[in-house]
DNA sequence: TTTCATGTAACTTTAAATAGTGCGTGATGA
DNA sequence: TCATCACGCACTATTTAAAGTTACATGAAA
């Protein structure tokens, strides 16, 4: 299984976004993301049709964050990107005719569907304002004399 | 992304197990399952290593449960297919020099934490006992002139 | 009208689970 | 003894989904 890292990747894309306060182009976000235009414009493109960011062609174009970060909290942005599986893992079988297989499956049922419960509700409780908000902290907690925090 | 069943597959397989009280070989395992002899070998390796299961060559050989069902729980067997990984998604990069990428990572991953130990205490709470007496009330409630529970 | 940037489809690459093959080892029993 | 049975293990192949890439169309700005 490749582990997917679309929530990690656009909350990431969304802080950098936050920050520079100007469109910024897929190829600038890409590269702050050490990845590939397309990718950001894919993993972008549902949260633009969720109303959450605006995108501009042409000269001077780009990305922009189209709402109060207090107004989007991680459980919007996994909901726009599509709501990808949680769990790792799953049923032999959906739709069992065996009957050892239903009771298998009548155990884990309630168990995974609590706990992807739980982790949206954390999804849900956390807006990236304060994600934001963290990330300044994290930068003032920082020796002084680092002036920005680009990547390597 | 493929979706791991070990757990379910192996919970089904110990009931298989339990059903019939003799020693079933990895074939007639197999054939229950749907697979490959050579996967409930793999499957079974885990519990037999942490005392759960017994193998036996030869003639007359195969697998016998080595533990009271009751004395199983769906944790004991989690851990001793070697504790796959729970959660579908991961963060982008661990370990990140980057403090935006910090500060989503502390975001995300106590509600991973969280998610994965309510998971692990749900594995916990049941046993292979209450598993094989769920099956047993689904026969029961079977149609009376089905004798059997076997597959297509 | 050239340049820039997104929009999108199609294709390739990669990572991880799962499946399968072949052969070795040990136990049974004729 | 020796043929057969069944597990043990190393290795390879297949499958699935994410991630990356290429190519080109569309539309906006200079």
């Amino acid at each position: 299984m490749k582990r997917d890292s679309r929530l990690s990747g656009v909350l990431h894309v969304l802080l950098h976004m936050a920050e520079h306060r100007a469109p910024m182009t897929s190829e600038q976000l890409a590269k702050a993301m050490q990845t590939n235009p397309v990718v950001i414009r894919r993993i972008l493109g549902g949260l633009r049709d969720a109303g959450f960011v605006h995108s501009e062609k042409g000269h001077g174009g780009g990305w922009t964050i189209a709402r109060d970060l207090a107004a989007i909290t991680m459980r919007d942005v996994y909901d726009a990107i599509g709501r990808p599986k949680l769990m790792a893992m799953g049923n032999r079988t959906e739709a069992p005719g065996c009957l050892v297989e239903q009771a298998v499956n009548a155990a884990l049922d309630p168990a995974f569907r609590d706990a992807e419960a739980l982790l949206l509700a954390r999804f849900a409780a956390v807006t990236l304002a304060e994600l934001a908000a963290d990330f300044q902290a994290r930068m003032a907690a920082r020796p002084p004399h680092i002036k920005d925090h680009h990547h390597g």
